[in-house]
DNA sequence: TAGTGGTCTAGACCACTCG
DNA sequence: GAGTGGTCTAGACCACTAG
């Protein structure tokens, strides 16, 4: 249901002529009569603003406030889609990708941008609990869902842990296979910090998406069964890609 | 930090003159010179749109990009504010709202709403594993964090579990603490979803948020020792005001 | 090459906040 | 009552995409 909106729940009687609101109401109308499946493009801006007889700008305005729900997302430079439905991210489910969402009927694919040795700085350090400016592998990867770009993936790994990880093909291997059938590391804890933010530079450019659309940062640190932080993410998805879910027992 | 930005990581040099990213930088670097601290208002539209010598609408922009950054934050026809830093918020610590907010030299507020028996309708007799139509309470509160309303919060409570518990002063009492005092309900396990949407109408308005601003949803069922659904929350959080962690076991 | 989205200009009116 | 943010108009140029 990639159309439902906020106040569809809340559907009290709209009381007042709601500014931007009143356009973005004939655009979610116009979505639904025309039957855009998830991924389908909309019209050209200058298609709709004459449709919805309005200017650019205030067309934009609209546009950019179903973006922000999750309605639609953008392509840099190339208009304006709708949003497909949200994959169900379980994040103490610790699937590898593409086990998670071919389990949802999605199709899945990894690209590996860089892989290299790099030295530590402050943040990464402290993650994971060594020196500054020691060496750790840096591996940055976009992942697609159904040929959608939808995520960008920075992982840095202890050396230590992972000698050589390098050598293998990331873009097929599982990291976390990896861990266990090459290393004999075995990750009994995660620890998660989750944000919404926007797409940083790099991700942008790397999904194709608008410098600064709405993103949900994941940041992982993984720990083994010695209770030592081996790697840690910073993962950043089109915000509207996801839905993170989670059950567990609380801790006291 | 509340005036870091994504790419302060990602410090690639500046290869092309970026769109709005220009007045960005200016405006970050106006706000780090003039040392605003979180809470505080930022001069007025106008006044900027001169100082930076350009439009208003090209400065709107430029602002709504830092709002989307959670660097700053506006209230409805109030300004724009420096967001201050975020609340962590540890979703399996599940510490009543006031010990979270204290135990991170935060002052904490809540206001009620509304309180009444409402039936259940699709979506919360299914979370609930009741028939459609049941009694539920329902309670709507927000939150503030020194002083300032971030939360809007809709609970639904089988009546079944907690008869009577609107007789309660809900802007005062914890609800798990009377689900645990007066009810002897312990909550033994939760289940989350979370997604990055925006506020709707009734928590926008109730937040003083311009309509469409940008939300953290968090939405969560309580099951008590028998394993049984006792109540759901629906969390919409103003985004830059909390990071969510989390810390557990992955689960096979 | 035509058309698109990304960016920007220079105004305007209104409802609301604030002093 | 002065000033503010919220909304809107009617244009424009550019780099890029798509056919």
């Amino acid at each position: 249901m990639p159309l439902s909106s906020p106040d569809a729940i809340s559907q009290h009687v709209d009381t007042v002529a709601i500014p931007v609101a009143g356009l973005r109401h004939k655009l979610l109308s116009y979505l639904e009569e025309t039957d855009l499946m998830g991924g389908q493009r909309l019209p050209s801006e200058r298609q709709m603003m004459v449709r919805f007889s309005t200017t650019r700008v205030t067309l934009r305005d609209a546009l950019l406030q179903l973006e922000a729900e999750g309605c639609i997302y953008r392509e840099n430079r190339r208009g304006w889609f709708v949003s497909p439905s949200r994959l169900r991210y379980d994040l103490l489910a610790c699937l590898p990708f593409r086990e998670m969402v071919e389990s949802q009927q999605r199709k899945a694919q990894t690209d590996l941008l860089t892989a290299a040795e790099v030295p530590a700085d402050t943040v990464i350090a402290r993650r994971l609990g060594i020196e500054e400016g020691c060496a750790v592998y840096r591996i940055t990867r976009i992942r697609r869902i159904d040929d959608r770009r939808v995520l960008h993936v920075c992982h840095h790994l202890r050396r230590d842990c992972f000698p050589g990880i390098l050598e293998f093909d990331l873009a097929v291997h599982s990291l976390t296979d990896l861990y266990r059938n090459e290393y004999a590391i075995r990750v009994t804890r995660v620890s998660f910090e989750l944000a919404s933010t926007v797409l940083g530079n790099e991700a942008a450019e790397a999904l194709n998406a608008a410098q600064g659309s709405p993103a949900q940062r994941v940041t992982r640190i993984n720990f083994d069964q010695n209770g030592r932080a081996v790697d840690c993410d910073d993962e950043h998805w089109r915000h509207d890609a996801i839905e993170l879910t989670l059950s567990a027992a609380p801790q006291r």
